[in-house]
DNA sequence: GCGCGTAAGCTAACATCTGTAAATCGAAAG
DNA sequence: CTTTCGATTTACAGATGTTAGCTTACGCGC
């Protein structure tokens, strides 16, 4: 259960330790939740005693501060990508809606321990700000008839953190949604909300 | 910080104490959030001892589990109550969306608390399928273009999810919609989803 | 090659909290 | 007065965040 003795960082290199912390908090969470998320199991975890953990972080909560800084800045990569991979601006939305649930699918636990935490960090504010640029592309582009892109912006995001909540690890699905075109669901759900024609 | 000395049930009233139970597991989370349900703090809001919580509930998650039954009963009624006041169709779908978000908006740790929980409870499904059945009505009177209610109703019950969600108990939104009418944006969401023309 | 300062991390201990088991008390009902 | 329900006190074994103080080994200057 003990993770086998972590040789000692060099000199100079301590500040590596860290990075290795966050690696553990952020695994120990993506594995059992955020309620597992405790100094002692992190240490365990990291090969350290619990203790070395307050060389590099002031208190437990500013470790989850790193969990979530860290999935966010992910989150806004996950999107950033998606947005520069797609040219036409329709396709830059849903690609975006896309990667969006697919980075929440992919990391259930983490998704759900970030938006549980309080007060979204700017991050997440960041990332919608690229949706919001994505669907004001479209308006310009004439394929959306979108009269407030801000609020259908906001219409987007929610919708997509409830599909991305609504799903959740554990197997009894809410819905019998198994055998469906799910990112042809999303795209359709998108394209609705953002006044997009088919 | 102690509550005052609970006066002893009679003789045959000893169920009463369930309830109370009940009662005060779910202030707890309503106040604090579901990490401050633990026995001892039940039992201390309740005014009890710890122990005798096992007298009516096998263990912790027993408690929180009729928290969320009772929870998710009076979401189920609130949704129930927004569908029989409305006779039009379409005024109904749009009635049981505001009622679910006003629902989570009274009770937002409460609602997180519901749907954090590991499988969500039969009754979700319940006031899925009052929705559904609402949203079936809308396309048989003509009203709406749906053509795969099933979908659509998923949708909806996603957008209406994030809605709830998105909105933190904090302050700090995430988005500035303060000074928005909000039964409109979200009505207007839900008529896109559910393709009701305005 | 050799100290030796110091960075990197450890062990021990604390106060407090947790869920839960066992045994017990007190008052109301018959 | 006795039974029995409704609850209590006590105790446990383990977990948690955090503090204080100690150890070890790396690498620079000599």
């Amino acid at each position: 259960m003990t993770e086998s003795v972590r040789p000692r960082n060099r000199r100079g290199e301590g500040a590596r330790l860290r990075a290795e912390i966050v690696d553990a908090a952020t695994a120990l969470i993506d594995e059992s939740g955020g309620d597992a998320l405790t100094l002692r199991a992190v240490a365990r975890r990291a090969g350290i005693s619990a203790p070395s953990i307050y060389a590099h972080f002031d208190d437990l909560g500013a470790v989850a501060d790193a969990v979530l800084a860290r999935g966010f800045d992910e989150l806004t990569a996950a999107i950033t990508d998606a947005t520069s991979a797609a040219e036409d601006p329709v396709d830059r939305v849903i690609a975006i809606g896309l990667a969006y649930v697919r980075f929440s699918r992919a990391n259930p636990a983490r998704y759900r321990f970030m938006f549980a935490s309080d007060g979204y960090s700017p991050d997440a504010v960041r990332a919608y700000e690229v949706l919001r640029q994505a669907i004001a592309d479209c308006v310009e582009a004439g394929r959306s008839s979108s009269e407030d892109p801000h609020l259908d912006t906001w219409m987007v995001w929610a919708a997509l953190h409830g599909a991305a909540t609504l799903e959740k690890p554990g197997r009894p699905e809410l819905l019998r949604l198994g055998a469906l075109d799910r990112p042809r669901l999303l795209a359709d759900m998108i394209r609705r909300l953002a006044r997009i024609a088919p």
